[in-house]
DNA sequence: GAGGAATTCTAGCGGGTGTTAGAATTTTTC
DNA sequence: GAAAAATTCTAACACCCGCTAGAATTCCTC
């Protein structure tokens, strides 16, 4: 057993090597929620959450290292272990937070529209709201439908109720705009709605925010799935 | 789950039992190409691309383990390295076949058609093509379109040339349809290519075949996206 | 069958993984 | 300021990764 370790000559180094830190920009002094009571320093948790929201959504499932969160979260990897049980629970709640964001996001903008507005506006709000949501400022968002796919399979069901939940919430628009007669009527409505989630989702792999504005990209999207191309 | 590796202390590992294996047969022998006499065990190599384009589309780049592919190809993980130098190289030759293969399918039927169809006849049969591709028979295919996001930089960037020339492809015929004032003038066909592909891609991850024909599924999408849902 | 090439397997290296125990440190409480 | 609690760090364990060298095996040719 002889012990070979890189720095056997320093007596105590209280800090090793400063791990390089990525630069957060401003971290969100969280919001004012209402409930406290909480521990003041569970921020921590949330720049974990933070962070791992954006590894994953950057590197994949198991292409991300919880070295990789802890960097980014400016702490060492084992002390995530403290807030987390693992790293799949560390998914699971990214996953759950991020499917919580868009359907909150769509349900709030729907509600405030007035109470007579045609089914298909309510749709075509609902489009919007979930693009944005999705793009703007979008890191639990996007991630979870980046790397849902790649989820061991017992997190996955475990979203899944929250996941159907927000399907359904689709699958009744998108039944009232038929029933009001605001659709074709041959249009298969079940493939209709996999091609918006597929068309709406894919373009978080894409959208370039530079290349014109987010009001006009979510406008166009919305009346593209609408009226088609022709 | 059944997962068995040798133990270091029982002293012969047996074989593993091989599973029933559908491979199918090269159709076409490798021809005597140039240097080298052919050889006839490079089913083998086809064996495992299949295995790894089935492997990586299911568990993604990162979550894929060389013995995965192994064990699903009926060898030992080190023989792979025979036939491939690396894990990125094979990852790149199954993103490159998948995308070569879509490209060929969606080139072939619009080729087919006879020369006076109109460009949004052409659209349509381009989608049901690629469509086709992806659903049916399609391991390369899908794989191609799912982790692409996932592969490293490198790789990426050798594959792009092909990916591009595929979005050229389309970017002319929407080009087409549009000079022939076939479609709605105002329409972005950028975010409306963009659009389509997210939508079409997506298919691969919910379709089920099980729940109607395959010609009715790619016709009704490609009217979808053509007329839209109102 | 013998010899040689082609193919596969075995065994292991170096390194990185998620995870944990316990020491060290910071924060809170009195 | 001391004691206690909360939080973070250190160091290691056990395992698995991609990959390689060389032995073992199969395959082909004569």
């Amino acid at each position: 057993m002889n012990e070979e370790h890189p720095t056997p000559t320093t007596p105590s180094p209280p800090l090793p090597e400063p791990p390089e830190l990525a630069v957060q920009p401003a971290p969100e002094p969280s919001p004012g929620n209402g409930t406290d009571g909480g521990a003041k320093s569970d921020r921590t948790r949330q720049r974990i959450l933070d962070a791992a929201a954006r590894t994953f959504r950057d590197k994949g499932y198991a292409g991300t290292t919880l070295n990789d969160i802890a960097v980014a979260a400016l702490l060492r990897a084992g002390s995530i272990y403290y807030h987390f049980d693992s790293k799949e629970r560390l998914l699971e709640e990214v996953l759950d937070i991020g499917i919580a964001r868009v359907s909150a996001a769509v349900t709030r903008a729907i509600e405030g529209l007035p109470p007579d507005t045609s089914p298909t506006e309510r749709i075509r709000t609902g489009i919007e709201a979930h693009l944005r949501s999705l793009l703007y400022h979008g890191e639990y968002t996007s991630a979870s439908f980046r790397i849902f796919g790649q989820a061991p399979r017992d997190v996955q069901s475990r979203i899944l109720s929250r996941r159907r939940a927000y399907a359904d919430y689709w699958r009744g628009m998108l039944r009232e705009a038929r029933a009001a007669g605001e659709l074709r009527a041959e249009r298969d409505l079940g493939l209709a709605r996999m091609f918006l989630f597929g068309a709406l989702n894919w373009s978080v792999e894409w959208y370039d925010p530079e290349k014109g504005s987010l009001d006009d990209f979510v406008r166009e999207a919305a009346e593209t799935f609408l009226h088609g191309i022709l």
